[in-house]
RNA sequence: GCGUCCGUAGCUCAGCCGGAUAGAGCAUUUGCCUUCGAAGCAAAGGGCCGCAGGUUCGAGUCCUGCCGGACGCGCCA
C-alpha cells in the first residue's frame, strides 16, 4: 500500500543523512503529499521544514535535492521523474509500475485481502436500535446505513466483527400505544404493513393525550400507566397483547432489514436487560455507586460528566441500567475486545457517561468502547418529528423510489428483461441511491433530505456509482475475453488511464483511514472519485475500437480491475450494483 | 448559564489529523450521441472558507474570544 510512498522516502533519507549534517529530522511516510495537479507529479516533498537544519530557502533545497536524486532516479525504476517546483520537489512513478503492482493483484484478488495490516480485534458493531410500536422513517435509516458500512469495513480491514442490534421493546411509548390501540383504535388491524400501523396508533395516542383537557388527561395517564403496570407484571391479556403486537413490529423491521441488506449476528432486547438492577446494586455495595435523593447512580462530576442517574427513586431502572447489563453482556458473554456504538449525536454525553461509568466499576473494555454518532436527517422544513406528522416512512420512501426508477428507466424494458430482473434491478438502485445519500456525508452533521432531490439519479449520487459499474458490464459484455494480469500497461498512455490507476492504487489506503476514523463517507468519496475518474477514461479509451489487441488488453485490465473495487467498494458500504440498468 | 458539535459557491456538501492558484454535485449558460450505455463527458460563470485576534516559514485546517445554528445538561429513550 505504501511501496511508492516508501520508495521516495528512502531515497530522500539516503540523500540527506549522506550529507552528515546534524538536527536534520527523520523524514518518514507522513511528509510526502500529493500535488495539487496531477501535471505536477504523483508525490511531493515539501522542503519548508528542512530550511533551519540546512540554513537555506526551501526553494533552493528543492533545486538541490532535485539535481541530486536524478543519480537514484536512474536507478530506480518505480520512478520517471524528480524535478523540482519552488520548494517542493515532486516524483513521478512510472505509470507501467504502477499498473503491475495495482491491477494484477486486483485482478486476482489479493488486493482485497487485508489481514495481517491491522491487529485483528473481535469487535460488535450496535446498530440501529428501533423501538417496536413506533414506525420506521427515513430518520432511521441514516443508522443502518452508518452502522452496515462499518461492520463491512471493519470485516475489511481485518477485524472480527459482529453486527448486534438492541430493540426497544419495553417502555411508556409502548404502553401508549397499546393504550389507544385497545380503548379509542376505530379500525381493525391491517393485513399487511401492521408494524407501520402499530406506529399509527402510537402517534394518534400521543395526539389524543396532548389534545386532552386536564381532567380527561388525567384519567388517560392514569390508564397508560396501567397498561405500562401490566406490562411490567410480564402476564395477562395486556402482556399477551404486547408479545403479538411487538412480533408485527420486528416483523417489519426484519423486511427493511431484508429489502436493505443490512446484517445482523445478534439481537438484543431492551426487555432482556434485567441484569441492569444488579449491577447497580453490586456498585452500591462497592461503594462505587452512590445514592441520591432516594434514587441511584454515579458521581462523575469529578470528570466534568454530571452525575449519571442509575436507578429511579421508585426503584426501576432507567434506559442508562440497561446500557450498563448491555454492555456486561457484550463483554462476558462475547467476549469482545472492542465495542462500537452507532447512535445519534443527542446521546453524546450519555455515552460519555456509560464508558466512564464502566471504567469506574471494572471493565477494562471501556477503554476500546466508541460512540460512532451522527446527526439528524432534517427535512428541508426542519426537524421531522413523529408527533407533529412530518415523517417519510420507510414505506413512503420506497414506494416513491420504486416508482421514480421504474417509470423513468425501467419500464422500456420491461418484456425485454424478466419481471424478476427488473424488479431486482429496481430494488438495488434504489437501496444505492438511499445508502450513498445517508452516508456520503460526514456523519457529524445533520442531513437535509429533500426527497425531490433524492429522487434524482444525476451528479454525486448512488445511482451514477451503479451506472459507471453497468458500463463496465456492457464493455465487457461486447469484449468477452478474460482480461489480462500480464497485458502490456506500458500502453496506457493516456492522462486519463493513468489517473485511473492511481485510484484504483489509493483505494485501500482510503478504507483503512475510513475504518480507523470510524467514517464510511471516506469510503464514499473514493467510489465517487473512482467512478467520475472511469467515466472520464470511458470516453477517451475505447476497448472495443482501440488501436490493435494490446492496447485493448491494457484498457480492458484496467477497466476490468475497476469493476473489481468498485463491486467490492459498493459492498463495503451495502450497496449491491445491478449488472445492467 | 455550562458542555459538545456545526458555520466553505445561489442550494447541498468535499477538503487527505498545517502545505502549491480552495474542490465536487445540483441549479444557470454552452458544446458533445451513425463508433464499447447521454442515469454520461467537456467547458463557463459563481468564494472577505461566519467575524476578530493569536501560534507558525505557511491556517479553511491548530488556540482564544465573539456572532449564528443544532444537540445535550437527574428520575424519557
Amino acid at each position: 500500500m505504501y511501496r511508492f510512498v516508501d520508495t521516495i522516502v528512502t531515497i530522500l533519507d539516503r540523500e540527506l543523512k549522506g550529507r552528515g549534517l546534524p538536527g536534520l529530522p527523520e523524514i518518514g511516510r507522513g511528509w510526502i503529499e500529493q500535488p495539487p495537479e496531477p501535471e505536477l507529479g504523483d508525490y511531493a516533498f515539501p522542503c519548508f521544514r528542512l530550511a533551519k537544519a540546512l540554513r537555506k530557502p526551501p526553494a533552493v533545497i528543492a533545486q538541490e535535492l532535485a539535481a541530486a536524486l536524478q543519480g537514484a532516479l536512474a536507478a530506480e525504476p518505480l520512478l520517471t521523474a524528480i524535478e523540482s517546483a519552488g520548494p517542493y520537489v515532486n516524483f513521478r512513478v512510472s505509470v507501467e509500475e504502477l499498473a503491475r503492482h495495482t491491477l494484477p493483484a486486483i485482478l486476482d484478488g489479493s488486493s482485497f485481502e487485508q489481514s495481517g495490516r491491522v491487529r485483528r480485534e473481535k469487535v460488535m458493531v450496535e446498530y440501529s436500535q428501533p423501538n417496536t410500536h413506533k414506525a420506521f422513517h427515513v430518520g432511521h435509516m441514516r443508522n443502518v446505513a452508518l452502522g452496515d458500512a462499518l461492520v463491512r469495513m471493519m470485516e475489511y480491514v481485518g477485524h472480527e466483527v459482529i453486527a448486534a442490534n438492541y430493540i426497544g421493546d419495553v417502555g411508556a411509548h409502548i404502553a401508549k400505544c397499546l393504550w389507544y390501540y385497545r380503548n379509542h383504535r376505530t379500525e381493525a388491524p391491517p393485513a399487511a404493513n401492521r408494524g407501520e400501523w402499530l406506529g399509527e396508533m402510537y402517534t394518534a395516542a400521543t395526539r389524543l393525550l396532548e389534545a386532552a383537557p386536564p381532567a380527561e388527561r388525567k384519567t388517560y395517564e392514569a390508564e397508560v400507566s396501567r397498561v405500562l403496570a401490566q406490562l411490567e407484571a410480564r402476564e395477562g391479556e395486556v402482556y399477551r397483547l404486547w408479545e403479538e403486537t411487538r412480533a408485527w413490529s420486528l416483523e417489519a423491521f426484519h423486511e427493511i432489514y431484508r429489502w436493505l441488506g443490512a446484517r445482523f449476528d445478534h439481537w438484543f432486547y431492551e426487555s432482556g436487560m434485567e441484569l441492569g438492577r444488579q449491577i447497580v446494586e453490586d456498585g452500591l455495595r462497592r461503594g462505587i455507586l452512590v445514592r441520591s435523593q432516594g434514587a441511584a447512580g454515579m458521581d462523575l462530576e469529578p470528570y466534568g460528566l454530571g452525575f449519571f442517574l442509575l436507578l429511579k427513586a421508585d426503584g426501576n431502572t432507567l434506559y442508562s441500567t440497561k446500557d450498563l447489563a448491555l454492555a456486561h453482556l457484550k463483554f462476558e458473554r462475547y467476549g469482545i475486545e472492542r465495542s462500537i456504538y452507532v447512535v445519534g449525536t443527542e446521546q453524546n454525553l450519555h455515552f460519555q457517561q456509560v464508558f466512564k461509568t464502566l471504567e469506574l466499576l471494572g471493565y477494562a473494555q471501556a477503554a476500546r468502547c466508541q460512540h460512532l454518532s451522527y446527526g439528524l436527517v432534517m427535512l428541508p422544513e426542519g426537524k421531522m418529528s413523529s408527533r407533529a406528522g412530518n415523517v417519510i416512512l420507510f414505506s413512503a420512501l420506497r414506494d416513491r423510489m420504486n416508482a421514480y426508477i421504474l417509470s423513468h428507466y425501467l419500464e422500456p424494458h420491461r418484456g425485454d428483461w424478466s419481471d424478476a430482473e427488473i424488479a431486482e434491478t429496481c430494488r438495488r438502485i434504489a437501496v444505492a441511491a438511499i445508502r450513498y445519500g445517508m452516508i456520503k456525508q460526514d456523519p457529524a452533521k445533520n442531513i437535509v433530505f429533500n426527497l425531490e432531490d433524492w429522487l434524482v439519479s444525476e451528479g454525486d449520487t448512488g445511482t451514477y456509482l451503479c451506472y459507471a459499474y453497468t458500463r463496465i458490464c456492457s464493455v465487457q459484455r461486447l469484449v468477452p475475453r478474460e482480461p489480462d494480469p500480464r497485458a502490456d500497461f506500458t500502453l496506457l498512455t493516456h492522462e486519463n488511464e493513468k489517473r485511473l490507476v492511481r485510484e484504483l492504487y489509493d483505494f485501500n489506503r482510503s478504507v483503512h483511514q475510513a475504518a480507523e476514523q470510524l467514517r464510511p463517507n471516506l469510503v464514499a468519496n473514493a467510489l465517487f472519485r473512482l467512478a467520475k475518474e472511469f467515466s472520464r477514461t470511458y470516453t477517451t479509451s475505447s476497448v472495443k475500437n482501440a488501436e490493435n489487441d494490446a492496447v485493448g488488453d491494457a484498457r480492458l485490465a484496467l477497466f476490468a480491475a475497476t469493476r473489481a473495487v468498485l463491486e467490492r467498494g459498493l459492498h463495503l458500504i451495502g450497496i449491491v450494483p445491478p449488472e445492467r440498468m
